[in-house]
DNA sequence: TTAATTATACTCAATATGAGCATAATAAAG
DNA sequence: CTTTATTATGCTCATATTGAGTATAATTAA
């Protein structure tokens, strides 16, 4: 059709490997090589005529490079931009575009602790288990207003991504939260790609190689989300565990506290564990032992938990 | 790093664009150019020098190949095994990898009838609303259980994905659905990419090009399920409407019928249409005219509708 | 022995859901 | 002009689910 353009790209699978250690969601990150020192989510190329599929092609580097036991894995998004860098920028060759295919994988261990990076390091603003994050109010919040200005669809999105000034703050909206900071320059990569010009004073957040957070951003909220109707939380945890470590791991993911009862009632409801007869022992009255109750092929599939928030999710 | 294997790839966007007539989902097709004649999706190269993102390189070639006004636009999946032809078939070329990324996109309009293909002609078993389709019965789960066996894990597949034999159908299992038939040599696409033998007798539905079967299955999963949370329904009908033609549109698209009252509470208590004033004079009793409430910008997070299914569904 | 800590059982009001009946307003048929 | 079919809309009601507690039990650490 159009002879002036090239159609030919390179594929990059990118894996956003997510794991709860203690009270933090972590993902693998893999070893700062840019001038800048960011991390980087691990990738490997898309070899078409060795793996069938994408996500045969994937599993297959994760277990090369990483040794690591993923069970769950789930495509995310592709991304066509994805140094997202402006026309005049510093693209290496010519004709070497690369599209990046988001994945997010689930793993029960995270060994060698320092090639694990907490979310929160990334996304300070979507940790709400402490109430209202303070960078919210202190930095985010006013610079996006002076950004939106009297720009009325600006403001509207403002209001549906962070909740300002009077709608509640959904926990889902991550990507939507990230995008638009990205857009009003606030973030690191930002600068990098040569949208904003000055380098940004304050730090918000840790910055990632690429378009790294950005698919970090979205893999949280494609977890946040799938948590409530499919019971993708046993993913993370071990063969045996207490009904409050289950709850920890969900509200480390969702980045808020849950009703400790109503939770119960929720995995009593949908009989989705089973005791093991053992007991826990720890600090105050030990705790009875349960496994999951339903195999990994079916899985996918099943009823998930409604997440008991209660309602003074506003602030 | 394996010099044996080429990376480039070419990357197609497909779409299933989707409108409703009358009482009829449909999706827009190409005519058939291949000797089986089997319709197709449309579907264009992705340009990755001329379009900065995939979405607006689709929204290009859609706006100049169709006319139609498309709002709103969601990335489906990628599929890396386009064809899926088994390693001894007939590539045209070596090195020319394809991979699709699927798009659904949702159109108010759908002039030229014939360019425009009925769902369930392609998804006989998916349409509900006249009780359960014979199709599953006289067909598809005699072969199903025959193709299971006594193997325990296709036996669970089964049983999610066509709910026999004590589970209920779920209207959103519909890639679930057309995977496994896929993988039973069920639908005339695994003759095609030979991994069937003999030719099937029974049509099960009317084929699709490559996988595009596979990826309108995979968007009407997503309009399906998406339904149910976000309130996309107005994005497939005219400024003003009655609230039984929300209904009746809601209907087609999840193949179910549903309960009139309880309908109409849901979009009541979520404030997601208004009255315009006017009346539709059609048989019976006049009906108001509604119009959606929001506007398109902040359509995408709002709150959906919540199906009053009811419990009558399992036969 | 006491205090702190964690687990679990149970209650209760408010709200949401599924299912239905009753009535209203029109067009077409007689 | 009355009846009948048809569609719209208002209202009820039992049951289930949710949000938010209180009360009590079983431990360890001091």
């Amino acid at each position: 059709m159009d002879k002036n353009h090239t159609a030919s790209v390179l594929i990059d699978l990118s894996a956003a490997i997510v794991s709860v250690r203690g009270d933090q969601p972590v993902c693998l990150t893999v070893p700062d090589v840019s001038e800048y020192k960011t991390p980087g989510l691990p990738f490997g190329p898309f070899y078409p005529d060795r793996h069938r599929t994408m996500e045969i092609g994937l599993r297959q580097w994760v277990i090369e490079q990483t040794a690591l036991d993923i069970g769950y894995v789930e495509q995310l998004y592709t991304f066509g931009d994805r140094g997202r860098r402006s026309e005049g920028a510093d693209n290496k060759k010519e004709n070497e575009h690369i599209v990046s295919v988001g994945y997010l994988a689930l793993s029960k261990q995270c060994p060698q602790p320092n090639q694990w990076s907490e979310w929160y390091k990334h996304f300070p603003w979507e940790d709400w288990r402490e109430g209202r994050p303070n960078i919210l109010n202190q930095q985010i919040i006013p610079y996006l207003e002076a950004w939106a200005g009297s720009d009325e669809l600006r403001r509207l999105r403002l209001q549906q991504a962070f909740g300002v000034p009077d709608k509640t703050w959904n926990d889902e909206f991550v990507l939507d939260r990230y995008e638009l900071m990205y857009e009003a320059g606030l973030v690191w990569e930002a600068c990098a790609d040569g949208r904003q010009k000055e380098k940004i004073s304050v730090q918000n957040g840790i910055a990632m190689q690429l378009d790294h957070r950005r698919i970090l951003a979205t893999a949280i909220s494609r977890l946040r989300a799938k948590l409530k109707y499919r019971p993708v939380v046993f993913e993370l945890m071990p063969s045996a565990f207490t009904l409050t470590h289950v709850q920890k791991t969900t509200e480390a993911i969702l980045g808020a506290v849950l009703h400790k009862q109503n939770f119960r009632r929720q995995l009593a409801k949908n009989e989705l564990v089973e005791p093991t007869g053992k007991m826990s022992k720890a600090r105050g009255r030990p705790a009875e032992l349960f496994k999951f109750k339903h195999d990994e092929s079916q899985s996918t599939n099943l009823a998930g938990l409604r997440i008991p928030f209660g309602k003074s999710r506003n602030f």
